[in-house]
DNA sequence: CTGAAAGCGCTTACAG
DNA sequence: CTGAAAGCGCTTACAG
């Protein structure tokens, strides 16, 4: 019952009468309006502090434009990565008075779109984030361009330009990652996809043959297998390249995957990396559980996440030059003990 | 912007012109309260989904004592299980026309509490979630407790009578898991013990303790070692543990831990099952990711995580009998390739 | 630079 | 069984 029960909780009408102001001065201070004196602002300013005043959300979001609330869209999330995001999200949102409201979605469920509708009615929000695959849903996308509610895409893989959004250069991971791989003198690099037409599949795959490309190789076809970003798909797709003779590493397009192929390795008695380099994309937390610990592309989750979150409250939305915000953010290449020397093979 | 922008957002008056009612009597009709006509309802009932309306939160949470909003509490979540929680809240708010504030706290800062205090006086909320440790704060819960503010703990260890509470019969599983070890024919069974004062740790114990009283034997000092639930600190446990000869099987209080413990183990060339079993507790999706993969025991957590969210939208908080309402929910022992039976050593 | 009035969209308490 | 009035705690226009 929060302010409900307990001592009666202290009101904008308070803060005013005790710095001896109206309620509209109080207001001014509060959202940092122009044409306060020094002085007045300072008194209020003590007030509040002395009542420990704090604006109630549902009545500014009632009256104003602000709502102080931010949504969360996310499906099917890696836990780890959608860990990372909300915690980036939600100190943020905290250290700028804001609140967030997380909603799971069903991508696949045909009323995705109006699960968000309902949200939206149900909840002013000042915007929404979406993380993959919710921010390629076309259809959620579709319905928060008609409603014009603001929101920011993280790694959006799909018209990219449509919207405001943050993202890592995967095609750049994917260039670096295989080219440690060639560095340590693999040739023979198995590649799994990701899942098709969601996530930076697509960028990660484009990336790897971009440093095949640059070494003067082409993607053999026996080399690429088709995954889907679960576990089992990494599985089965290294199976069926581990069928094949001669492979040195192994370069999944996440680490759930890059975790399958570990296990398949392990099945088959391959010693990694002593005999199969293995390598993913996320670092996700399981990739420092497993043995050896895994090679790894780290995105800064967190931190895209409160860039997304300081793109909504700053309502910047537009770039300088026309189209919509875009932030790119560093990834880091972590080399752990899953990759070594191709020539350390018996 | 929500509402703000876009078509003009419709409100209970436009309900109540298109019904031929007052707003009085679209708000009895959709807050189920008595005295309106079967006739009138339907017709209230009928604009209601012609026109879709949806009523608006913040203004529900102003005027009324229901704010369709409840927070969720937590800390240093592994992923999983949080994961899993948010699934569960969610999803049973949904259903309701609730939504979920989240909320993640330091418990180790100094000031958790007034963290809490300034969610509390920013929003309201018609209660909190607490999943552990933040359950297990006690300066949060004596605020909330001062607040009045109604809130639900998730697996409580401390004063469990304090409050309503949502948990899984931790001892019971562990006893059951240790007895499992026992039916294998293990008799050297190490334990790595949770964090002390936090987590279910104390209980999990006492379960292994009366497993291998009920066989007549006593826990050995050196098979059992402390741990603080994190992967390293699992790995240092099981150091200890299998620095000691004889030793069959390990039980740790949690699958990170287990997972430390299987680690070490490769590391020594000791094939699991064969040469060690490993148990865990938890059932995190890294259980699922080794190999080969851990027996271990799952709490429900999304189901507690739905029971707490239905015991505070009912205001179900008080038992029968007097005192707080308590949710025990049934756990599942998940055997898998991580333990087998000890005749099978060399 | 400051304030009085109106209103956001509901629920509460009170009439009838 | 139904409704008119007041008010929740703010911000928005508008005056001065």
């Amino acid at each position: 019952l929060g302010r409900a029960t307990g001592q009666a909780s202290i009101t904008i009408y308070d803060v005013a009468e005790a710095a001896g102001v109206s309620i509209k001065t109080v207001s001014r201070v509060l959202n940092r309006e122009s044409n306060v004196r020094a002085e007045t602002r300072e008194q209020v300013l003590a007030a509040v502090s002395a009542l420990n005043y704090r604006p109630n959300i549902a009545a500014r979001s009632l009256a104003g434009a602000r709502a102080y609330l931010i949504g969360l869209l996310f499906d099917n999330p890696s836990a780890g990565y959608m860990s990372d995001i909300q915690l980036g999200v939600t100190a943020r949102c905290r250290a700028q008075g804001y609140h967030v409201v997380v909603e799971p979605l069903d991508c696949a469920s045909p009323d995705a779109a109006a699960q968000v509708a309902g949200l939206l009615d149900a909840l002013k929000l000042d915007g929404l984030i979406l993380t993959p695959p919710v921010c390629d849903h076309s259809g959620v996308l579709d319905l928060l361009d008609a409603r014009r509610t603001p929101y920011v895409r993280i790694s959006p893989e799909r018209e990219p330009a449509r919207a405001p959004r943050v993202q890592v250069d995967d095609r750049a991971a994917a260039f670096q990652l295989t080219q440690r791989l060639l560095e340590l003198g693999h040739r023979e690099i198995g590649f799994i996809r990701g899942h098709p037409g969601h996530g930076a599949s697509h960028l990660r795959y484009a990336g790897y043959v971009d440093a095949l490309a640059r070494q003067g190789l082409q993607p053999a076809p026996e080399r690429v297998e088709q995954g889907y970003f679960t576990f089992r798909s990494g599985v089965e797709a290294a199976e069926r390249l581990l069928d094949r003779p001669g492979l040195t590493a192994v370069f999944a397009s996440n680490d759930d995957m890059a975790l399958g192929a570990m296990t398949v390795a392990a099945r088959r008695g391959l010693e990694v990396p002593r005999d199969l380099s293995v390598a993913g994309f996320d670092d996700t937390p399981a990739a420092r559980v497993v043995w050896p610990q895994l090679t790894t592309v780290r995105q800064p989750a967190g931190d895209m996440a409160a860039v997304a979150a300081d793109l909504l409250i700053a309502r910047d939305l537009k770039a300088a030059g026309g189209g919509f915000a875009a932030r790119e953010l560093d990834f880091a290449l972590i080399e752990r003990a899953s990759t070594g020397p191709v020539a350390a093979r018996a």
